[in-house]
DNA sequence: CATAAGCATCAGATATGCTGATGCTTCATG
DNA sequence: CATGAAGCATCAGCATATCTGATGCTTATG
């Protein structure tokens, strides 16, 4: 059986340069074919629809579009006119300009890099849809990431299994005291054995952060726990207590509070991009993470300069 | 080069198969193919696309749409359903009951068979569009059907060169006079000799009309000539004199005229629906010329009656 | 480690599609 | 009225595309 579907492209491209053209012969020269190949295309298309689309007059006259042949031309132009856009839509998401992203993200992300990165992003490809999925759970992010709620996602420490990732910074951990509480500069973590401490709830970046305090043999007494970076400082800024916390949780430019590396330094947490492994990308997912990449390498460096300041 | 119209339709049903069912042999088997032959297929879209569509995990695992593949799927389905519209819309022009139609016509017919034939054709195919051209040029509805201004068009007597035609009824000519003018039943048309006539201005059923006057030896002599067939009774009613007219352009009904057959009897005109010959007729044109067929073969038998009464 | 599920690839058969030649039809012209 | 020219259909032959069936590779599962 013949349905609609059977219907192909090339066969309403040669109805349309016939119809324009007049002749078999002619079409045939515009679309570099014979013009016994345009009349079995024709033919064929007329056998698909089970209609003539021509009268042929015979002799040297143009042939002429039947009635059902003029329908279908109009809304045979309307299909390839459709084709065309969806051609250039194609090309332009290839090119990372169209289509829709989601991403992980978390806090200190969101809050410091990520409004960089998406402002240059949407500068770049305005017309790529970006829908942002913040959590403060690791476990979250990964979840996202295999089920495809999220195309990429910014992940701490080691990432998980069926992961890719690329590496976009280490953030150290600094200390964050009242000015004046210690000497501009370089802390001991010996001097923080009598501070009452704030820390955040039990999740990789604080895991590895009390670690690092332990391996100095510094064991922290914790008086008070937040997940909220800006809680975190306040109670800081409060008297509660010292934090020790990754830069990018912290505002350095805030003149209540002091920022201090630690001596020894605690191993800074690794920041990194992912996506699901074997999963190709969208183009506009390459572009963010390319653009990532950049930024982050760009507030790595003046991150360093700012903790010396 | 391959373009975006090397598309084939195929290709995104077979798109669709395997993102739906998860695999390329489940989908094969729903498409009545072989398993190699919707790998080749989609081989060959991605080609024709020039982007990967499925990512193949490998192993016993589904295959799952890239990005770009979920863009081409969402645009090949709606183009998809595009061309099954244009399916059910191509039925439907074949049936007849979808498209446009232009109809040549004058007065006569106008005013007495078209309102039933329209009537019974919307009926039976509301979605057809009617365009009417009205004249009483009888050159001019020639013009139209040969420029394909119109598709069909009622004519009076032979058809030109070059249309091809179905005839639909012969128009008997009647005498109009004013009641009591003569007595009731036939009149002969040496009775006319001294009345003076009312006539249309010259076209081909005014001439075949004097010209069956003069065959019976009456040389009428116009006092008004009018192409307005309301006018011509209207001056037989005003007692300006006669009036010989084809039975279809009188008002049977109205009890201020009188109706005559004339003796001898004056060859009535042929009336006859037309179109160019060689063009295929559009499906609503066929069906209307059957309707009119049907509607003027019935009122040709109701207005013998007529005149007879 | 073996098995099963799944896709790619290959070779071969078949179908499709194009070219070039030819024939038929019709109009125009001498 | 005969002839030439323009135009489409058709045919045979060749090239290409496409499908099948077999096979091999990969990966998850038990």
């Amino acid at each position: 059986m013949t349905t609609i579907r059977d219907l192909e492209l090339r066969h309403l491209v040669a109805l349309d340069a016939v119809a324009t053209h007049g002749t078999f012969a002619r079409a045939a020269d515009v679309l570099g074919y014979t013009q016994s190949a345009v009349s079995q295309q024709i033919a064929a298309l007329e056998r698909t629809v089970d209609a003539k689309v021509f009268d042929r007059p015979g002799g040297p006259r143009s042939v002429e579009l039947t009635p059902f042949g003029e329908v279908l031309l109009e809304r045979g132009r309307d299909l390839l006119r459709r084709v065309d856009a969806l051609g250039h839509e194609l090309d332009r998401f290839r090119e990372g300009h169209l289509g829709h992203l989601t991403v992980g993200t978390f806090q200190s992300i969101s809050s410091t890099v990520l409004p960089v990165i998406v402002g240059r992003f949407r500068e770049m490809s305005p017309d790529v849809s970006i829908q942002l999925f913040e959590t403060d759970a690791d476990e979250a992010l990964n979840d996202q990431l295999m089920s495809g709620e999220t195309e990429v996602a910014f992940v701490v420490g080691d990432v998980a299994e069926g992961l890719e990732s690329r590496h976009l910074l280490t953030d150290p951990f600094v200390l964050i005291a009242r000015p004046g509480q210690f000497p501009a500069g370089v802390v001991p973590i010996a001097d923080l054995a009598r501070e009452p401490m704030i820390g955040q709830r039990e999740n990789s970046c604080q895991l590895l952060n009390e670690a690092g305090l332990r391996a100095s043999g510094h064991e922290p007494n914790y008086v008070f726990r937040s997940n909220d970076n800006g809680t975190v400082s306040a109670m800081v800024r409060a008297g509660m207590g010292v934090a020790v916390m990754p830069l990018l949780c912290t505002e350095p430019e805030d003149p209540r509070t002091s920022l201090h590396d630690l001596d020894p330094v605690i191993p800074g947490r690794n920041v990194s991009i992912a996506w699901r492994s074997g999963r190709t990308l969208s183009p506009a997912a390459e572009a963010f993470i390319d653009i990532t990449s950049e930024v982050c390498a760009a507030t790595s460096a003046t991150a360093d300069l700012a903790t010396v300041g």
